[in-house]
DNA sequence: CGAACCCTAACGCGGCGTAACGGTCC
DNA sequence: TGGACCGTTACGCCGCGTTAGGGTTC
């Protein structure tokens, strides 16, 4: 039975660096079984009980604040406790979720081509923190189909629908300085964009039954993968598409 | 065209603390498009842009520092950087996963009896953090068959299992103090966990293929369901169970 | 005696929130 | 002129890591 522990042994014993067994003690959170006259701490295997609690609750991520409370509580809110942090972990779980389909986006677009650019990738990176507000938003206007059609359609084609949205952009970028609003390339995107739109909204959505100011509304204002003379410029070709559409019929 | 803001107005406008855009403002990540005679701050829509950027990588859990390097950054170094991220963003989900397994086995323990032991909960916890190592030392000291064997199972009984182990460790506590070695109903809990080791490491398993020195190595020192004076009579409990077995064939 | 250990005190980190106290704008 | 805004300065948070400077143990 060795007893009694330097500092130092029962760092290396347990793991736990001898700055952090002193703060501990510090702010009460776990004091040694014994202190010398000296002032020297003296641990016990005693204390490994209360310190593999410590660490365990802390692999839970509790603050020590909480781990002191924690200790000698009762099962009832032991349970309640465990359910709470349990919500914790889950929440961060989906955070991650988020910031991994961020990620996995950004990465898919930069692979995709040359010269892409920062606002882009801040554009798809804010439209994943935005999606909850975005639905939100769509179904205070948007017809309830295709919201919901929206959401099937993403359940399981969400990733190469951002990407080919995504590519679309870039293509749009690129060419919108390049020609005329009304040139038959620029006519051409504007056909892709209403396809995709109609892809992702479902076959019935018409831009017509839009209310007009529901786009004053918008939640993430100013993040936009296109700049103000940019969105201008996409103003015309799609007053121009339009037009010709409206005459061929 | 509302040029020029005052920085409350553009702390509304886009969601950002007065105090984190002063901060912002203090570490040189953005300033303000122009700054008064008197020190007060105007904000443009200008600044929306990089602003917009640093939201987009803050949600990545980039540190303010590494923002402030990305921003400019080309995009070899952007890919690298993201690719680095998502290996951070993954081995955090990972955790999350740990963390999560080892909520739910504590709850369904608590779920499951009237009288739980918080160091039953912390035995729990700490089995799951060194998982990892357990298995690593496993695989040094126990043939690869039974490490496959269980392995296999892991994948599809775990919690099952691990409530049944915890279920009868509990059983085990309450009746160690209480009956002889010797009593039938201490041996009857040595064969039930004989044949969970059985049922979790293989049927060809046996534990006098195990080197007794292997014991010396197990990593988590400590950290064991039961005290030490329970450790020994359970000792007992098997010398006795296992002459039996031995007198018997 | 000296090396190896121990002690306390204090700063630093990151990203702000939150006073406290005073100047500026309309 | 007064109230709403703006400014700077500085402390607090959390869980320690990391010196710095000195005492204790064998």
């Amino acid at each position: 039975m060795k007893s009694a522990m330097s500092i130092g042994e029962f760092a290396k014993l347990t793991g736990v660096s001898q700055r952090t067994l002193r703060y501990y003690d510090q702010i009460g959170l776990m004091k040694p079984s014994h202190i010398s006259e000296s002032g020297r701490r003296y641990y016990t295997e005693r204390d490994l009980i209360p310190l593999q609690h410590i660490i365990a609750l802390k692999y839970l991520e509790y603050p020590l604040e909480e781990i002191r409370i924690a200790l000698p509580q009762t099962t009832a809110s032991l349970k309640q406790s465990l359910a709470l942090q349990k919500q914790a972990i889950v929440s961060k779980q989906e955070h991650l979720a988020q910031m991994l389909k961020a990620v996995d986006y950004s990465l898919s677009v930069l692979e995709m081509n040359e010269e892409p650019d920062t606002q882009f990738i801040t554009f798809l990176i804010h439209s994943v923190i935005r999606e909850k507000e975005h639905l939100h938003w769509m179904s205070r206007h948007f017809p309830q189909q295709s919201v919901d059609f929206l959401t099937e359609t993403m359940k399981t084609r969400e990733l190469e629908i951002t990407r080919s949205t995504a590519e679309l952009m870039q293509q749009i970028k690129r060419d919108l300085p390049l020609f005329e609003p009304g040139h038959p390339r620029l006519q051409e995107y504007a056909d892709k964009v209403l396809n995709m739109v109609k892809e992702t909204l479902g076959p019935d959505f018409h831009m017509e039954a839009i209310n007009p100011d529901a786009f004053n509304d918008v939640p993430d204002l100013h993040v936009s993968p296109f700049t103000a003379e940019e969105e201008l410029k996409l103003g015309e070709v799609f007053k121009i598409y339009a037009e010709r559409q409206n005459g061929e019929e």
